[in-house]
DNA sequence: AATGAATGAGCCTTCATTCAT
DNA sequence: GATGAATGAAGGCTCATTCAT
């Protein structure tokens, strides 16, 4: 909380910022410092160079990510698979799509264009344990093991659909809703739900039927 | 005239590749020349500049997108909504899939975060006409105008399945099916339209419940 | 006057108007190429290279600044001193500043600031004989040797009264008169001669004075 | 505070003289830092670009300019017109032609030729305050007000000799005093002075003749 | 005779980084 | 701890020139 600190708190708020809008090689380092009015050297002061402060930005995205997916599970503690399922993918709309939180999606994103290092803590502690919980919770619904192929696929479809209400150009060039109104989000959460169940049980009938 | 196509053709080979895998910043002019066995001054001479060539580059993109919604289009003529669905996600899943074809839709994706003029048109010849058959062929299955809310969230959610399975690093750190083979294509286009034609048709019942 | 005559010529032209405006370097033989319509390599053809294409720009502008100097000689013939004088006058503002003549001099200048090899060639056909002559001429009128050093400063008085009038862009941002009409030439050349004369008279009277 | 000074610094005294040498466009960035023992960055740094550089370079040039017309004006305070021309022409002559002074006149001799937006404040501020104070002086002369035409004219008679002495290589290869001595520079300055004011009165003569 | 694609040297500029203060 | 001047590597681009046709 000393001054120091201060600078250094500045610099991770502009660099998040840039880095999520621009990416990582089209933000310079004088970029972050004039909006974080800090000094040119120091990004290398703090962070000995410009990779290390994207990865200690990444590493706040991941500690995000995280979060939801705790939130996600304890939500759900209790109920019944399908409910589970339907609460998951609340959550998950709601935090992802809230805006301001733009910033963290929108970097794991650009992880998955130009993977750095840091990608692999994020696929653990992130990517993961959300996949092996929707694995858990379809595994159930269809009566199979949460390794069988038909229940990765549709832990995809699932997860497919949760991001592909993320804003992003091409969406706003359709004139689709870009910009998500609170009520909004409950309609999409209710949608991509009653749309997985019923993907989920169909998948699920045909996994029974030979 | 043989000469002079071979070093543009090389030239737009080696930038398309280039382009596709590091995006347009990480290349450098040298890079795609040097793959193109060219001048470093060949790019300026045939394209203008680096943009020129990469605005090419994306043209070809668009052509190839393009031709695949007509492929999907006049497979499923004369058929059932729900067949022509089926078709026209089988046809998506094997072009989108087929190894090879990567660059295509890598240089989209990057697009999609960093949008340069040229995202206007891949968005009316290419997003566009798939996103309006969908919408076509999912508002007869659950007799709704096409424009209908509920119809354009069942369009996303299927869109978003036929993305999904695209080769990613964080699918491969999770040790999904990364590269998919001939005969794994057949069971992902079969999964995303069952399901997909469940959770449209669950999507229908509930618009006609009240 | 063949064909290839023609392209040489018009290159010739393009090339003493780009020269005289932006001089050497700052016109690519490009652009000249493209003025002359004519191709790329045309000049390199024609002309070797771009210097050599320059020295034949500047070859026309010496015999046209040698032509100049004839004719001033002459229409001076059998008159007295004074009166040689101040047709030379004359004849050098009418020539100089008729407009579309400025290419000449224009290049002129730029050798002056540049020179090049071709500067020799000019001074000795150009401004040496006209030196000269001037010399001749006040030597008579103060009865002074052509080489004396009074005579020498007359001759550089008056010659740089003829080169001022020269549309220059300080001039025209003094608003003084920056293309001077034909009457405005008769008046001009009147004042340096009268102006002129009454100076040079001025040395002559302190050379005998002591 | 030493160093940082001392680096600009020399970056501009190499930029003078480079830039008067050779002008803008032969000189290159490297060869400025090479003479001036500095980084190729150097110049962006402190001047933006090389353009920046060649403004500030420029602008010192202009303000010599204002200093020889402010002490010119102040040594002739309090005498007669025509004493105050001739004193006029020897501080001139004596700035201008003493050596090392070259670069500023070469620098103003290229604006000449290819003017840069800096010409404008050369122009008002070093040119325009010379001109009208000529003017009002020969004005009172030969009676007439300053912006009569017959005034201007002598404004340029006498304007034009005091530049036609500076160092060039015409006057270099026709064996014309090309480094003036100290001694010539009274001798030039003083037959200027003699030879105007012999034109200045012969038309103050000829405007009150009719 | 004339073309136009191709070349390679070189220029200005940007940028992350370092270093003395 | 923090600054800002200075660095050097590298990038995009221009341009005169060449070469095969």
């Amino acid at each position: 909380m000393s001054r120091d600190t201060e600078t250094r708190d500045r610099l991770l708020k502009a660099a998040e910022r840039l880095f999520a809008d621009r990416g990582f090689k089209k933000v310079t380092v004088r970029d972050i410092c004039r909006v974080a009015r800090a000094n040119v050297a120091a990004v290398n002061y703090h962070f000995g160079d410009k990779l290390g402060l994207y990865r200690e930005v990444l590493q706040s995205a991941i500690e995000a990510m995280r979060a939801t997916n705790d939130a996600a599970r304890s939500a759900g503690a209790g109920q019944s698979p399908e409910e589970q399922l339907r609460r998951y993918i609340a959550i998950f709309v709601h935090r992802v799509l809230t805006p301001g939180n733009d910033t963290v999606h929108k970097l794991i994103q650009r992880e998955m264009t130009d993977p750095t290092p840091a990608l692999d803590t994020l696929v653990e502690q992130g990517v993961r344990p959300r996949v092996e919980y929707l694995s858990s919770l379809i595994g159930e619904i269809i009566g199979c093991p949460p390794a069988d192929q038909r229940v990765l696929r549709c832990v995809a479809s699932v997860q497919a659909q949760t991001i592909a209400y993320l804003p992003n150009p091409i969406a706003a060039r359709l004139g689709l809703a870009n910009q998500p109104s609170a009520e909004n989000l409950g309609e999409i959460a209710e949608h991509i739900a009653a749309f997985s169940l019923a993907g989920v049980h169909a998948v699920g009938r045909a996994a029974h039927a030979r």
